[in-house]
DNA sequence: CATGGTACCTGACTAAAGTCAGATAATCCG
DNA sequence: CGGATTATCTGACTTTAGTCAGGTACCATG
């Protein structure tokens, strides 16, 4: 552990002076590249860096001469400032993400196994982040959403005794996935979708409770509970008092979690093809 | 992968801010924890921390007056210095690393499967510190010589069809492996143990290589090679002109390498119970 | 429209980190 | 021995990061 600490501290360090070989300060550069290529909120920018605000003006003001970013006032706040790179801003900022790819590149290209480097590295990021983790509502079908289909299908696929295929699955139309019938939760850690469930409705007081997944790196953080309790209380909002789901029986964690959680097996309610167990909640 | 340096950027951030608490700047006290137990060089210290010469002197002088260390000359050569931590200092110390191990250990509780978490950390700081990894000789009853036969014994047991007793096996004797007979050399890794091999000798010009073993996080890095390698150079500096080694058939990976080393199967020239190859190499 | 709160800016300051040019004493090497 | 080299120290700097106390413009609310 200590001898992990040291090696991260030497190639964050070494990081950081590779960045400062652009000339320009560390602070400086962390600023530019927090803006993001679409533009970004002057507080949001302070409260991911966690720089007090003169510092932080003082720094805009820096950039801004250099002509890498302008300032412009937020048109529903007039207290708020955005900051957008201007092209040659997103160029610098281009350099210093090759900077960091490269040695990441060089990294994973060094080891024998980079597959298991990456995984090493998403456990542990995701271990640091647990706190950080938080849940929102997104569209279902935004890149963040997709992702953890795809991975929810895939590994349906993979644990599912005969297979899965989504198109012979009852796949609810993305309408009842968004307000204001329904929602579509995900877990993001860092930038990273983790885990997310799909609340579906249809316009009457009961909803239906899909595609609740998971990522393998955090597992065990009792992050599928959260995202069922959010869920819950999501319902609740769009006035829903019963939820039902179904499931198969190979994903015996998700069987327990339910009974634990107060759920009650009834009768099939729907033909599902893949699936062995109903359950049902009221709220 | 950018979300792993986020994680651990700000894992370190915070790390750094704990030791802030204890009201003394990053750079004292980082010197003082890199000093360790035993007192240092002043320019070893220099080294690992990357710092002027000055700036060194500075910190040195500000903690001998807080009655942290105490500076004296090298009595090999008086013009370094070793610094040593006073009873106060160590003590300083010890609180520095509760406050690290405080973090550590609650990030392996909170986490559901920590031994995952340790091999994570394991493998990422062996990738990241693999060209700090050095070979040294060491006595053969020394901590770290110690952890390697442990390691490579419990291997042992695990890929032999038999199983392994170090008991029955030739066990060569301690005398045998350290100046002037032979060597026992280790790689090291940020102070951590991650392969080793055996120079045995008797005397003559004939030398036998024994107890060859890597980390498993360390492997496919090219280790045993470098170990090899290196064992081959210290039977020269002995004057051999002559190795051989002996090894069991489940060692595939190894009898690999030997082959692809230029040494060559001869018939068995020890009873040790577990071999089922015999090796030679003139040097 | 006054009031309190918010987002940002400015100027004046401090602490920490780092740089640079000698100075000094010890060691190395021919 | 004498010149070159090395390790450390000292003093005089600069840069970066960060803090603090106002000040200005804007928004939300009764």
């Amino acid at each position: 552990m200590r001898r992990f600490n040291r090696a991260v501290t030497v190639e964050v360090g070494a990081l950081d002076s590779s960045f400062l070989g652009r000339g320009r300060p560390l602070g400086a550069a962390r600023v530019l590249t927090a803006i993001g290529p679409e533009g970004r909120d002057v507080a949001a920018i302070r409260e991911t860096l966690k720089l007090d605000s003169g510092l932080m003006s003082r720094l805009l003001r820096g950039l801004e001469a250099e002509g890498l970013l302008t300032v412009a006032r937020d048109p529903d706040d007039g207290r708020r400032r955005i900051a957008r790179l201007t092209p040659a801003g997103a160029a610098e900022v281009a350099q210093y993400d090759a900077l960091s790819n490269d040695r990441a590149a060089r990294l994973l290209a060094a080891h024998p196994r980079p597959e298991a480097l990456l995984a090493a590295m998403d456990l542990i990021a995701t271990a640091l982040g647990r706190d950080r983790i938080e849940i929102t509502h997104i569209d279902p079908e935004a890149p963040a959403a997709r992702h953890c289909l795809q991975n929810y299908y895939a590994e349906l696929a993979q644990r599912f005794e005969t297979g899965f295929d989504p198109a012979t699955s009852l796949d609810p139309e993305a309408a009842a996935l968004r307000p204001p019938l329904g929602r579509f939760l995900v877990a993001m850690s860092d930038g990273l979708p983790v885990g997310a469930v799909a609340l579906k409705g249809n316009g009457t007081e009961t909803g239906e409770l899909k595609r609740l997944w998971v990522a393998p790196a955090a597992r065990g953080l009792g992050l599928a509970r959260r995202l069922m309790a959010e869920a819950q209380a999501a319902a609740r909002e769009l006035g829903m008092t019963r939820l039902r789901l179904d499931t198969n029986r190979a994903l015996t964690e998700a069987i327990a979690l339910y009974r634990r959680d107060g759920w009650t097996e009834i009768p099939a309610f729907n033909t599902e093809p893949y699936a062995h167990h109903w359950f049902e909640k009221s709220l």
